[in-house]
DNA sequence: ATTCCGCTCGCATATTTATGCGATTGGAAA
DNA sequence: TTTCCAATCGCATAAATATGCGAGCGGAAT
């Protein structure tokens, strides 16, 4: 079966190479090529796409709020981001939008190729430079300041169980320990979270 | 140069298979494996790598935990995540503690050289589907948050006194209404967050 | 070797939370 | 105008949580 891809982008010249290339590979089909976001809106819906290559800066609308409006439509079809800039925020309003994938306009055709194969397999492709401002996005400024860290092992590992919601006959089953001991846990964390109830425990330890 | 790799791994067949693999490798050069978090904590800042390949699910200290002291002790060694999980909590606790990819051990071998040579370049690599799962975390706004935009004006103000950690009464005297009424909006609240305790309408309100 | 501490467990009890089954009022929508 | 619903209150009870006062064991540190 072949993925059925769309292109969105003002370029002609970028528009008619990416065709090309989709139009080269024989399990792709191009359903249509589009150029702006206004275009897509009106005419993605009438010949859905399994994947769209949606270029970001567009004149009019920009790239990730087109996505937005179609993925909501849309939620099946795959948004694969296409763009020269690097920046953050482009990338992180299309991931909020709903994009599934996001690379660079110099990634090679071949990669192009494997990355769309890829989100509509369900992966998420991205350039690596991309990848890692996204993985660095979580990781938490070194400080562990927090009374959090002076938990030892098992009693950071039952407040993670705690905030999960589970009550504390759930969390004995789960950690394989006796109530009791949950109770005793109960104690001591709240004692060097200095908390006296199990909401501020979560709360605290859901925002540091 | 050659890229200096350490291994954490509790299971003696892996570490010895990944080991041969990374000997075998030319450009890649084995500093050293240990079965345990404590004995990584240990020896590895006697001897730092590039890249640490780094199991979840050790015996004491979890992986993650391992990663989030050695990731502020020396942040520039690139940590690697190894797992059979693919749970959402392994991963994003992993992300927060600093390390920079995420694959499942199922990784066939040459994507796994591959992938010690993109985090050690800058990169981020990630099984398919975590990198979807990551994606997923940033366009959760459109769907989740639908619930809480359910609530009447005084169910949002009590959730908030809720999240705050006050007991009922403490609420029903600051919302200045009786302690049945804060019953009542419990109720109310939970029904329309699908919830069954406090922790857990908490959670939902703070990640909404 | 002795002390400290992390982990485990038990019993008892006071307080808080969760939930069921009601009611009244005033304002907005039908 | 009749119906609906947010907001308020009440009583009752089962379940969960919070906390006090213990204990034993094994490993790490001094």
């Amino acid at each position: 079966m072949q993925i059925k891809v769309a292109i969105v982008d003002d370029d002609e010249g970028i528009r008619s190479s990416l065709s090309a290339l989709i139009k080269r590979a024989k399990d792709l089909k191009l359903t249509g090529e589009y150029a702006n976001g206004e275009r897509a809106l009106a005419e993605i819906p009438k010949n859905l796409p399994d994947v769209v290559l949606m270029d970001i800066n567009l004149p009019g609308m920009k790239g990730y709020d087109c996505v937005r409006q179609l993925k909501t439509a849309h939620p099946a079809v795959q948004f694969l981001m296409l763009t020269v800039y690097e920046d953050s925020d482009s990338l992180f309003n299309s991931l909020r939008a709903g994009a599934s994938g996001y690379l660079l306009k110099r990634t090679a055709s071949a990669r192009l190729l494997e990355a769309i194969k890829d989100v509509f397999e369900g992966g998420a492709p991205m350039s690596p430079q991309l990848a890692r401002r996204v993985v660095q996005f979580f990781s938490q400024p070194a400080t562990d300041n927090t009374s959090i860290a002076k938990l030892t092992p098992a009693e950071r590992e039952f407040l993670d169980q705690l905030s999960k919601g589970y009550a504390y006959k759930e969390i004995a089953d789960r950690m394989d320990i006796s109530i009791d001991t949950v109770r005793s846990y109960v104690r001591t964390v709240y004692e060097k979270l200095h908390v006296h109830s199990r909401t501020e425990a979560v709360v605290k330890y859901l925002r540091g």
